[in-house]
DNA sequence: ATTTGGATACGAAACAAATCGTACATGGCT
DNA sequence: AGCCATGTACGATTTGTTTCGTATCCAAAT
């Protein structure tokens, strides 16, 4: 199996990353704007941390005219993976349950999502 | 209700939160070689650790002869809730099933521990 | 009284992350 | 050609975190 690259994404890097996976890739006015909409920074802070993450490998991009394309690099799911271990490392001593505990303790789910965990619990056990 | 406060522990500060969760009150040089097990750092830089952590309010101390006693201010449940809702926002796009799916997906948890799982949501289903 | 071991206090250096000002480039109008 | 709008490049600053060296304090043993 490949070496799994450690990705060190900080919170704001994440924030952009979220921002592509979700709505493919754009250009840095595009992620600006949309960033804008949660937090509140200058363009050319946008630009600069691209730039950044350009540099760290978290992002691709292609020249389109005078304007640049980017792309998020790492894959969505791994990257989510990867920082959710790190919590439970971190914050809750390496047990797993616990961060499930407090994420369903403090969420009050609905009976459906209550309902999709044990199906999914269900098919696991029987495994 | 009181405004609640946003605690901001960083990744090291949450080290010495977490062992004092656990063991309760305890002097620096406690905190320190418990902390030495795990990473490797100079006993005078957990001191600070812990100084800039009482300044910024995440400890409280009590002088014990020549030494002091540190204890924790923040409550752990709370906190853990904190940075847990702070990585679903972040991170799963406020969708706290994500994040429980991504922790049981990765972690292949163990009989005994879905088994847990399963009976606390039940009892969180009946009611 | 002096030494010594264990403790705190404090400041500064080494890093890292985030922000932004300013300069420069380029395509499209006029 | 010259101007303007919209981009990118890049350096510098600010702010926060982590690390650690050195000074100092104090109680107990000698």
């Amino acid at each position: 199996m490949a070496k799994q690259e450690t990705i060190r994404a900080t919170e704001a890097e994440l924030e952009i990353l979220n921002i592509l996976w979700a709505g493919g890739p754009a250009t840095v006015r595009e992620v600006h704007e949309k960033l804008a909409l949660k937090k509140d920074a200058g363009y050319t802070t946008t630009l600069k941390q691209m730039q950044v993450m350009l540099e760290k490998e978290l992002l691709s991009r292609t020249a389109e005219g005078k304007a640049h394309i980017y792309a998020a690099i790492p894959d969505k799911q791994k990257t989510q993976g990867q920082i959710v271990q790190r919590m439970i490392d971190s914050v809750f001593s390496g047990s797993a349950m616990q961060l499930v505990m407090q994420a369903l303790g403090n969420h009050k789910p609905s009976k459906a999502e209550l309902a999709m965990i044990k199906e999914y619990l269900d098919k696991k056990t029987k495994k």
